[in-house]
DNA sequence: TTGAAAACCGATAGGCAATCGGTTTTTAAT
DNA sequence: ATTAAAAACCGATTGCCTATCGGTTTTCAA
């Protein structure tokens, strides 16, 4: 899932404000990097032929949403890494675990403690 | 930090055997996917100028090792993942868990805990 | 000194994001 | 129904990067 610069800041834009049509977009994209209207509609339909956004006719434009979650994609990004790059294959997060908890100091790793019996609730509220 | 298949490859033969001269990394890859030893003498060229390998002359062929651990590595993935997608800068591990944790089960939890522990003992002996 | 080994250089192909002009389709107003 | 505007759709182009490999130069050791 290789992502150029306008998809992303396009998929920012429509975790934001969802739905929203081409025309919309490239209002708020404009401003910032100018670029022709055309531009934004094929990064809209590249955007959904890689089912990342879904879309919707309303009136005479389509409306496009984002079909995952900012969590998804950043879980999704996590575990196509691990997969690609850790030894053993494992859950991506306790991949990422071992990789990164070098750089923990002790107030993140309460943090993720916290986390964790959050999770742990969750799981038995079912 | 965009990486093709075949530097992918490079990596993970010269993380499981450094140092290593082109001809030995060819030695070892072209089995399962053939191609000429240029090849692999340009990806090691590519992969060298990215920063992601050393090299220093032996005799008369120089001999390439990764300058990041594979964990290193996966953290600099993650990192960046999160950097571009959160909404709020954190550290990326955070953030991972925070997109990744309603896939984690009982067993990753207890998991997960154990290896803090262990990252907090490992802070309190310094 | 010379032949082999390896590095180095340059060209090419293929894939993908970004860009945008031009054409077709759709829609809404008259 | 007609038509003008809006938007979608199509296709070409550019630029960047990986992979590929032939050919040339450099280096080293016998």
């Amino acid at each position: 899932m290789q992502l150029g610069d306008l998809e992303k800041q396009v998929l920012h834009t429509l975790w934001q404000q969802a739905p929203a049509s081409a025309k919309e977009v490239y209002a708020i994209l404009s401003k910032s990097r100018g670029g022709s209207l055309n531009t934004i509609q094929s990064t809209l339909d590249r955007l959904y032929k890689k089912e990342l956004l879904s879309r919707a006719k309303e009136g005479h434009a389509w409306y496009y949403s984002p079909r995952v979650e900012r969590r998804q994609l950043i879980a999704k990004i996590i575990n196509q890494a691990t997969e690609e790059f850790a030894e053993h294959q494992q859950s991506g997060l306790i991949a990422a675990f071992a990789s990164m908890s070098e750089e923990l100091d002790a107030k993140q790793l309460d943090e993720l403690e916290t986390m964790i019996q959050e999770r742990r609730q969750a799981l038995e509220r079912r």
